[in-house]
DNA sequence: CGTCTGTTTAGAGACCTGTCAACCTAAGCT
DNA sequence: AGCTTAGGTTGACAGGTCTCTAAACAGACG
């Protein structure tokens, strides 16, 4: 449907060496960067901590919309930006929309930071 | 000198649990998301994992200007960025200007992604 | 004082965030 | 089926923020 960042050939190994143990290349920074760009707003951070630690693992958007101030539309918005960075996924069932964590990209942001 | 963000009451536990254990606050969001928001740009995270690779633990900004396409007071800003950040600390001896990385922050984000 | 290194300031242009309005899909009802 | 209502997303636009450069500034050394 629509692009989607990819940073898991980690899988390969070919990616995400904590930053203590090499320099990034300038293709694999400009990746990562995006994802780590769809953090900076407090608003995309909240959406992501609530979607991740829903019971069951995934949480309707009709239960995300209400806990903020800003309009339907906006949190709409938010949550494209997180899916495009590949940090969660949704898909409709039904009526409501449910979204879902990736957690290997997150797992590959944190292993960047150095967490070795 | 300047401002800082203080995430690192992480001695102290009070903060950073990882988000699959429970979602944030209104105000940890904003604090993390300055600093994530921080990262969330190529040249500033090229810039980091420079500082943080370096060997000895530090690195003179006279061997970070030239590797990259931009301008020195370019560089300068983003350096800056990154030290309100809470990141990157750095100090003048003498001629020249060194960097060091700020592990415990480092480490604070990447416990939030949940690499528990 | 003159030079070299690095930071700060000021400003132009691009990008991001939020809102309103329009649209699409699914479900319920007659 | 057709009509209506509700949930979410998309598009277009205003206002603010970010990135970058050029020029002026400050600190260290000869």
């Amino acid at each position: 449907m629509s692009k989607q960042l990819v940073v898991l050939d980690a899988a390969t190994g070919a990616c995400c060496e904590p930053l203590t143990a090499a320099a990034l290349e300038s293709g694999q920074a400009e990746t990562l960067a995006a994802m780590f760009k769809a953090l900076g707003d407090p608003t995309r951070l909240r959406l992501l901590s609530m979607i991740t630690s829903a019971e069951g693992g995934e949480i309707c958007v009709c239960e995300l919309t209400p806990a903020f101030d800003v309009s339907g539309p906006t949190i709409s918005h938010h949550l494209k930006v997180l899916r495009e960075a590949g940090l969660i996924e949704g898909d409709r069932r039904g009526t409501w929309v449910w979204y879902r964590p990736m957690p290997e990209a997150m797992r590959a942001l944190a292993t960047i930071l150095g967490t070795a």
